[in-house]
DNA sequence: TCAAAACAAGAGCAGTGCTCTCTAAATCCA
DNA sequence: TGGATTTAGAGAGCACTGCTCTTGTTTTGA
């Protein structure tokens, strides 16, 4: 599932390119005992991305400069085109980075909940990204915030890792209508139209599901309402002290949501 | 109510500038006979408004260059910050603009909904928000996206405006309860923890609601929920081409909120 | 009429992304 | 081992940004 990070952490690196490599590919074509200029390499671009890191977090990705992270580095500004082809190659970098950290706590913390216990699972998920949301903000925004103008992620390198939690979400809503766990018939009932219906087909299709239209349905409502809720708490949509208590608040949250998608317990 | 907007207008709201006044403040406040001078500079704080509402919708909050402006203005760059402080002043300007159209869109269309139909006036509400967002995203975005780095909204004059859309959403809840309209028992009940329920004491008495804790809890969800649904929308969180029927996607999802506010209808 | 206020222009500073050229160093290979 | 080749870094430079300051010019109002 890291296939994109792990791509990035070592081999690719080298040619300055990140490429989606499956685990096959990147075991493969990773000797590990490389010359000391590409391992000299490598280190200097998980240092850029290190820096870059800290700058996202510092300034926000509407700030982030290639000249400071170079004068960081302790090089003259273009030198690190050496390494990364332009600001947007570094925000790609810094994207998939964020976009695997966020997936590496969501599953740890859902694996953390016992097998059966989906509604568990789902809080501990949405937990989880909210708990990341709130101590990367910026990291949060660049994936979930307004688009950086101009800038468009390559689909074939951000996708994998960009719809880790949303798989994840649904795998938990899915596995929870298999075991039978999932009331399909919540009230009140929602027609759902043709298109709309066709368009949920593609999604079970695509990922394999078993779950009717109308839990599907409402497991994307589900998915928007909890970044939602993330994304005016991070972005300070609420005002600075309308809720002193914002993690009841957001408990509460996911306890109607769960009620929402059908999930008992 | 719209002091502080009115201060800094002095001469210059007459420009096209919209600010949330009575119709009292507004003939009260504008002797409108005002020197040439004063007209001009009005009509040119106007010109830059209206330009950069054009840039923000081309390239981004991000990109908004008073430089470019001034240009467009056919004047040298410096020239601008006659009339506007700084970028930042700039960027507060656009956001009141941006406020207030959002407002007086959700009013219309909450308006022309019959006044008992509680549920009518949601949905109505909901798909002017996102009709809206959909049409002007880059100032939907400089609204409820990512904060711009290093900037921060001058609340005694965003407040008003920036609060419009939910002091209406809350006035459509509080109102069907009033009218016995609002389900106060939906399924599956939620404990309200204390520390949460002192918060929403707090926004019942400064909105002078009357609506219970259960209700105001699920009508904040549900003013998240709204808000994500439209951001993962306009900020292209869906992929491409996840969701073709993204009208009935929404309808759907507006649909099962107000089941989950308990407004039936 | 004349001083005061407002205005526009221009130069300038410090910063940005990015390209280009040049030198020095590391690596490869015959 | 020595020469050819590749690579790293430095530096200059271009076009752009926000913003300040000075210098004339125009408009205003007493």
């Amino acid at each position: 599932m890291s296939r994109a990070v792990l791509s990035f952490v070592d081999g690719a690196l080298y040619c300055g390119k990140l490429v989606c490599m499956t685990s096959a590919e990147s075991s493969a074509a990773k000797p590990k005992a490389t010359t000391p200029r590409e391992r000299a390499r490598a280190q200097t671009i998980a240092d850029i991305i290190r820096l870059g890191r800290e700058h996202l977090a510092l300034h926000g990705a509407a700030a982030l400069s290639l000249r400071a992270v170079a004068r960081d580095l302790g090089v003259v500004s273009s030198a690190v085109y050496r390494y990364v082809e332009n600001r947007d190659e570094l925000l790609t970098l810094l994207l998939i980075d964020a976009y695997n950290e966020l997936g590496d706590h969501v599953d740890a913390a859902v694996e953390a909940v016992p097998e059966k216990d989906f509604a568990g699972q789902f809080r501990a998920l949405g937990n989880a990204v909210r708990a990341w949301a709130v101590r990367e903000p910026a990291s949060y925004a660049l994936l979930f915030g307004s688009p950086v103008p101009g800038y468009q992620a390559p689909g074939e390198r951000t996708t994998v890792p960009g719809t880790r939690v949303i798989v994840r979400l649904v795998g938990i809503f899915d596995a929870a209508y298999r075991a039978g766990a999932l009331n399909a018939e919540v009230t009140p009932a929602v027609v759902i139209p043709p298109a709309l219906a066709a368009d949920l087909e593609a999604i079970r299709a695509e990922l394999n599901l078993a779950a009717p239209d109308p839990s599907l349905a409402r497991g994307v409502l589900v998915w928007t309402s909890v970044f939602g809720a993330i994304s005016f708490e991070v972005f300070g949509q609420y005002g600075a002290d309308t809720f002193a208590a914002r993690d009841e608040l957001f408990a509460h949250q996911l306890r109607v949501l769960q009620g929402v998608v059908g999930l008992q317990g």
